[in-house]
RNA sequence: GGGAGCAUAGCUCAGCUGGUUCAGAGCACCUGCCUUACAAGCAGGGGGUCACAGGUUCGAACCCUGUUGCUCCCACCA
């Protein structure tokens, strides 16, 4: 049967990914083995794969396929993110197209519609991450708002309060007037824009004409003033002193206060203080004492207690203030400036800073195990560079809000009675027990649940436990065998978000670490660098991608170019270098695949050499192989074994063994190189697996006779043996001398096909002479003959110390020949006179390390040698 | 405002405790080849003052100081 000149994944990817799980070779259940464990960043259910994912599952992949081969019982644990904001504002969006308010529906009936979506649309993520041959158990896929997992989640809310670590209250927060709820600090981005900053003119009391010019860059905050706040130091204002100055519109007196909070350098000195809309003035607010009016209601729309502009949006009110404020005289002027505003990570709506009850979790004292044991090495981050980024964060954490005004989550467990009594447990019966102690006349009815539920990191924070039921069942199987996870890759984004507070969780609740290392993957960017998302639209699909190159191709592109940390901008031409990876492996196979094998026929000396030869250099990229991946250098790794099979396997050694043509036809191959041929084919396709799964498998079949379940999948990873690093020396000055050959063909235009002799010229046994078959057939030799005399007329070359005669039946361009010899002697008469410095310099002698020198002697005698090897072929010329 | 990191070939990156002809790899580029595994290929080749300026040293891409440029993180400057 003809085998295509081209590898097709198509016809492959899907038939051995279905062929793995009917086999379940990515099941894993406890066993005597060594676990191998990784869990999932699990993805938000809404999501759908982008390029981030393909990046961070792929090396996950190639992670959790080497361990599969080491031996290991490896465990990839999958699954999705209920994502509380991302999934209820889709939600909304989809009910709104079909006509449906939110706000008509009961939290029921919207939540009966939510998880209808998510059944019908939800985790599209996890099929398409087969698609990239994630070798995930799927049997084990979870989400961290089934039934199992949420108990958790109000488990630990019941825990931790009990604890006295979480605590209601007002606060100032985050708002999202778009999500209408509250997010954590971590979820604002602050980007610097271009503002205002308008300079407003408030008149003292019991004045006539005295001012004081405060300068802000939120005049529709104004309405909300309860102070006007100088430093004490400041001899501008000392004379105010008890003063009061009064707000424009509402004409209300507010106190003047000194505070040493003020930065007298900026704008006027003086600031107005709102405390219901900033942080720093709701600070000062509780120092002072001051009075507290929310003018802004949570839709972004001035509130009645603003008592202008009432129902209006505050963008559309800050124009319209500025203007009737110049109108009234009141403005003093405006400037440009550039400050940084907070938008909210998920629904990208300025977050206004707003007072709000809350629930928040302390992290004191649960935050200190997962600093010290990070700081300690116990948790290792691949790079190392964001520990420090890690320590700082932790040491100035600051309590997490909780809890987000949403209906789609974990429903705080905390009951209240018409009393204002509050109490925290897990049912409403319990809650009326527990109730009724503080406030014998309450009925069932009167029990109302908080409304709100808690952040989606709530509950991902305990997922390396909770997915392995480590809360319903702490003494399971599971929980037992595969925890501490090993190795988490995820993005550094979400460092904090996650990676740190899973840590915490861990420590609180298992007393140890959730994971032994966390793999820090870049962040995928475009050519010009830009971040690739959504919103730009930048990011090419990685289903298409992977149905023009091939899913292989596209690992392969991705794992080029990102070492771990660093930024990856993508190029498409990555994914083509990988799809010509799998083509060139996939000819080396059709090659081996055409050779006729004859039994009888003795293996000739070039055929036992070259074996030897890949043996060694097998072994010797093996290691290093080996090594790259302790060290988490991924694409590193690829490199080395591309190179591998690239370079080493099909460029040379296939070259050396390839029977010759003869009339025509093939010659057989011995039985004994094939044999060892197809072992070292199967010794790379291993290598090669947890980079190329799909193309591995695939030829892994044809290349022998195999029983179904005799899959690459499930293969031992190759071990090393002692290399002969000799050979791998010899061969590379045979290298040297191969392309000095073929490069004298390039010079003097010489067909490959036109034959050559080769002469040495030597006294003794050269190193060359076990080789001298090989340079033969790979340099399409008549001869390779050695000679103890210098051969006149011929082109002639030095290696190292050893001197070459090619006789050529074109004559020999004399003048660039000498031309070429000068400059070659000229060049190593300056190397030479370096060594000879260094070697005559008494400190360089007394200091350097004795190996070194001896190395530098000999580079000495090399280059002298060399030098006088090169004179007498320049005397010979003439 | 505070902190961290980076700067090596056109691009993406290696270069371990200073010392092998230490300036490397892959891609891209140039030249020649449709040589019965592969043109998605083969053979050969060019290309870098290691950001800049000083210093330490017998010796610096590597250590120190300063300068410039970039990136990221944290932070409540109106």
């Amino acid at each position: 049967m003809e085998i295509p000149k081209t590898y097709d994944p198509k016809i492959t990817e899907d038939k051995w990914y279905g062929h793995w799980l009917k086999h379940q070779f990515f099941k894993s259940v406890p066993d005597q083995r060594e676990p191998y464990t990784i869990v999932i960043p699990p993805p938000n259910v809404t999501g759908v794969l982008h390029m981030g994912h393909m990046l961070n599952n792929t090396i996950q992949d190639v992670l959790i396929r080497k361990a599969r081969m080491q031996g290991k019982n490896a465990c990839w644990v999958p699954g999705t993110d209920h994502a509380s904001i991302a999934t209820e504002a889709k939600v909304v969006a989809l009910l709104k197209e079909k006509g449906i308010k939110k706000s008509d529906l009961t939290r029921e009936e919207f939540l009966k519609h939510a998880w209808e979506w998510k059944e019908k649309y939800g985790g599209i993520i996890l099929k398409q991450l087969e698609k990239l041959g994630a070798s995930c158990d799927w049997d084990r896929t979870r989400f961290t708002m089934e039934d199992d997992l949420s108990e958790a989640v109000i488990d630990v809310f019941i825990d931790l309060y009990k604890k006295g670590e979480i605590y209601r209250g007002v606060r100032m927060v985050n708002w999202d007037p778009e999500g209408l709820t509250a997010v954590s600090d971590e979820e604002v981005n602050h980007k610097e824009v271009n503002s205002k900053l308008y300079y407003v003119r408030y008149k003292i009391e019991g004045s006539t004409d005295e001012w004081i010019t405060i300068a802000t860059t939120r005049p529709e905050t104004i309405l909300g003033d309860t102070a006007v706040c100088v430093h004490p130091e400041d001899e501008r204002f000392k004379h105010l002193k008890g003063k009061r100055a009064i707000i424009p519109f509402v004409n209300r007196a507010v106190p003047i206060i000194f505070d040493e909070y003020i930065d007298m350098e900026f704008g006027t000195g003086a600031l107005k203080v709102t405390p219901a809309h900033d942080i720093n003035d709701y600070n000062l607010g509780l120092k002072h004492k001051l009075e507290t009016i929310d003018t802004i209601d949570p839709n972004g729309k001035m509130s009645v207690a603003a008592g202008f502009y009432i129902g209006e949006d505050r963008f559309a009110v800050r124009k319209k203030i500025a203007k009737d404020l110049e109108e009234m005289g009141m403005i003093v002027k405006v400037d440009d400036i550039k400050n940084k505003v907070g938008y909210s990570e998920r629904t990208n709506a300025v977050i206004e800073p707003k007072l709000s009850l809350q629930w928040f979790l302390k992290m004191d004292r649960i935050s200190k195990p997962a600093l010290e044991n990070v700081l300690n090495n116990e948790i290792k981050l691949i790079p190392e560079k964001y520990i420090n980024t890690y320590k700082h964060w932790m040491e100035n954490v600051h309590d997490w809000c909780i809890s987000r005004q949403l209906w789609w989550g974990q429903q705080i467990p905390a009951w209240y009675d018409n009393k204002s009594n509050t109490v925290v447990c897990k049912t409403k019966e319990e809650a009326f027990k527990l109730l009724k102690e503080k406030n014998p006349a309450v009925t069932l009815a009167d029990i109302k649940q908080d409304e709100d539920v808690l952040d989606t990191w709530f509950s991902s924070w305990l997922w390396p436990i909770s997915v392995f039921d480590g809360f319903k069942n702490p003494n399971g199987k599971d929980i037992q065998y595969y925890y501490p996870t090993n190795d988490l890759v995820t993005a550094p984004e979400i460092l904090f978000f996650w990676v740190a507070r899973m840590i915490i969780a861990g420590y609180e609740y298992k007393g140890a670490k959730p994971f032994s290392n966390v793999y820090l993957t870049g962040i995928v960017r475009d050519k010009q660098g830009r971040k690739m998302s959504k919103s730009l639209g930048n990011s090419p699909d990685p289903i298409e991608l992977i149905d023009k190159y091939g899913a292989d191709g596209v690992r392969v592109g991705m794992l080029l170019c990102s070492p771990a940390g660093n930024d990856l901008p993508f190029d498409e031409g990555l994914c083509e270098q990988g799809r010509n990876f799998s083509n060139k492996i996939w000819n080396a196979f059709r090659l081996i695949k055409g050779w006729e094998v004859d039994n009888k026929q003795n293996q000739s000396a070039n055929n036992a050499i070259a074996i030897e030869w890949f043996e060694s250099k097998f072994n010797e990229q093996l290691n290093i192989i080996n090594d790259l991946y302790s060290k988490y250098r991924i694409s590193e790794a690829l490199m080395a074994t591309y190179k591998l099979i690239w370079d080493d396997f099909c460029a040379w050694y296939l070259e050396m063994i390839k029977p010759e043509f003869v009339d025509g036809t093939s010659l057989p191959i011995d039985k004994k190189t094939y044999d060892a041929t197809i072992v070292f084919f199967e010794n790379i396709l291993k290598v090669l697996h947890p980079f190329m799964p799909f193309i591995s498998e695939e030829i892994w079949h044809l290349i022998a006779e195999r029983k179904e379940k005799d899959c690459i999948i499930v293969s031992s990873w190759p071990t090393t043996k002692a290399e002969d690093t000799a050979l791998v020396k010899d061969f590379e000055v045979i290298i040297e001398l191969i392309t000095a050959v073929r490069n004298i063909r390039k010079q003097k235009n010489i067909s490959p096909k036109e034959k050559l002799e080769l002469y040495e010229k030597t006294d003794s046994a050269s190193t060359t002479k076990k080789f001298s078959g090989l340079v033969t057939k790979l340099c399409n030799l008549s001869a390779y003959d050695y000679t103890t005399t210098k051969k006149d007329g011929t082109y002639s070359f030095v290696l190292k110390q050893m001197e070459f005669y090619v006789p050529l039946t074109q004559n020999i361009d004399v003048d660039a020949e000498r031309s070429r010899l000068s400059k070659e002697l000229e060049y190593n008469v300056g190397f030479l006179k370096s060594v000879q410095v260094k070697l005559s310099n008494e400190k360089f002698v007394a200091n350097a390390k004795p190996e070194l020198i001896a190395n530098e002697k000999k580079k000495q005698a090399d280059a002298e040698a060399k030098i006088k090897a090169i004179e007498e072929q320049l005397s010979n010329l003439n």
